[in-house]
RNA sequence: GCGGACGUAGCGCAGUUGGUAGCGCAUCACCUUGCCAAGGUGAGGGUCGCGGGUUCGAGUCCCGUCGUCCGCUCCA
């Protein structure tokens, strides 16, 4: 893969209308970007496929869309306040960052006694004195205020994650839809995190889409369910196209939990970010008792499973596969991202871009091209293109030559075209032909839907 | 937030010592061809990211600001 296949990405991207720069006419915002006509296709195709294999096509999952905005006190009881405020000062000596409450503890536990104040400390970088800035917080929860009077009483957090809005109604959902341990509750959605550095194209935003599920399973049951999820999730990103080699376990070291975690590992993608290989694409983690046990505590409202078989009272595990949707939206352009060598009209070879999607991916299933601009093929060729449309996203173009309109489907992926020639006057059959291999058949009119049916499962 | 680089039409870029912007592709129209783009003719599209300043005059120099990328920092 090479190094500057982002940079086409992102090109191919804003040309072709999968995701623009937001409020670019303004000068831009940081760390938006906007999903175009095919970027929310692509999008919504990648949230689909992982609800029908996460909710719709298991018996022991089900889905769930709650608020956006909590109620205060769920963060409270999450650690969210305690572990996404931090006081972080600047040496400005060699402009290294750190956590002042970092360097406190260090101090600490070599002389014995807190510092007096910065001013006491070396910088672990440069070892000067005294350079250190006032701390200031760094609050990764985003802020807004619900009610007409921006008042303290009215400050609340916008969600970092949406797994709390799925713990907080575990009540609910165990009872209304009558499931116990093991079971699962789903949720795509927008969260929101105040990052420090944004960046990365749609990798890292302020504003972004996870799929996140929780499991609940029996105490001691756990590591067992965590391997499971591991392979589950993996292959749910190999059935979908990306590769192995491209794909990687990322084990968390113990020392470095999430305050909640007894054990967590990514899914990577090798999206070759500046001199990163691997980022990460999905956190599969055991969040332990954690969640339930402090939401009954905080709210008084016992969350804990009572097990008539053994006529005992637990608090279930959660196994948690959270993934990025964005993030695999990114990966998977990447993945699709090609670049062959085709054919043209005098005998030699062109350069050809392709997007080599999952048929389920990709934006456009089917374009339906006639031959040429003509008064008896323009007709034929919308009719079957609006046949088609009742069960795919069809696409049709009659403008200019027919290898120029192949070329523009394969940029954007479309698996199929069907073209429309002077021969269907007389056969009622057009020409089908396939994006990878670049080879055609000849289908009747009437036997086409089932034809792209047959290639195109799951669509 | 710090350091560096960059920001000219949708995309990729050129703009020489400061003299009021060009190229390729793309888009649109017409012609031509008719199964794998880049034939012909023509058209539309840019207050050169934004705001100040220096200057008779700035895309070109200076300052600020916004944005992108790279490196730190952060990544629950």
């Amino acid at each position: 893969m090479p190094a500057d296949r982002i940079d086409a990405i992102v090109s191919l991207a804003k040309r072709r209308g999968f995701v623009y720069p937001s409020s670019e006419i303004y000068g831009g915002t940081r760390s938006a970007w906007d999903y175009g006509p095919l970027g929310v296709e692509l999008k919504e195709n990648v949230r689909r496929q992982w609800w029908r294999t996460m909710v719709q096509q298991r018996d022991d999952i089900v889905g769930l869309d709650s608020a956006v905005i909590l109620a205060r006190d769920v963060w409270a009881a999450s650690g969210h306040l305690d572990a996404f405020v931090d006081p972080l000062t600047e040496c400005q000596s060699c402009h290294k960052r750190f956590r002042a409450d970092h360097l406190e503890e260090a101090y600490e536990e070599k002389h014995g006694q807190p510092p007096a104040s910065l001013a006491e400390l070396n910088c672990p970088n440069c070892g000067n004195k005294g350079t250190f800035t006032q701390p200031r917080m760094f609050n990764g929860l985003m802020k807004t205020y619900l009610g007409p009077v921006e008042s303290d009483e009215g400050m609340h957090y916008l969600r970092p994650e949406t797994a709390q809005g799925i713990f907080i109604n575990y009540n609910n959902v165990a009872a209304s839809a009558r499931k116990k341990p093991p079971f699962g509750i789903a949720q795509v959605g927008k969260s929101f995190r105040n990052e420090i550095t944004p960046g990365n194209f749609i990798f890292r935003t302020r504003e972004f889409e996870q799929m996140e599920m929780e499991f609940f399973v029996e105490p001691g049951t756990d590591e067992e369910w965590h391997e499971y999820w591991l392979r589950e999730r993996w292959n749910w990103y190999l059935d979908l196209g990306l590769s192995e080699q491209n794909l990687r376990f990322y084990e968390h070291p113990q020392n470095k939990l999430s305050h909640y975690s007894k054990r967590t590992v990514d899914i990577e993608y090798r999206f070759q970010f500046g001199g990163t290989e691997f980022s990460e694409l999905e956190g599969i983690a055991n969040r332990t008792d954690f969640d339930l046990s402090t939401h009954s505590k905080h709210s008084g409202v016992d969350l804990s499973y009572f097990d008539q078989e053994k006529g005992e009272r637990w608090v279930p595990y959660v196994i948690e596969p959270a993934a990025g949707l964005t993030r695999a939206v990114l990966a998977f352009l990447l993945e699709a991202y090609d670049e062959d060598q085709a054919p043209n009209t005098k005998g030699g070879m062109e350069t050809r871009r392709v997007l080599r999607f999952d048929p389920r991916l990709a934006p456009v299933k089917v374009a339906v091209l006639p031959l040429s601009r003509n008064e008896a093929l323009s007709p034929k060729a919308k009719d079957l293109a609006a046949t088609l449309r009742k069960r795919w996203v069809v696409e049709y173009d009659e403008t200019q030559a027919i290898g120029k309109r192949y070329r523009r489907q394969d940029e954007i992926g479309t698996p199929y075209c069907v073209t429309v020639d002077f021969d269907t006057l007389e056969d009622n059959a057009v020409t089908v032909r396939d994006r990878d291999s670049m080879t055609q058949e000849r289908v009747s009119l009437d036997q086409v839907e089932r034809y792209l049916i047959e290639r195109l499962p799951g669509c």
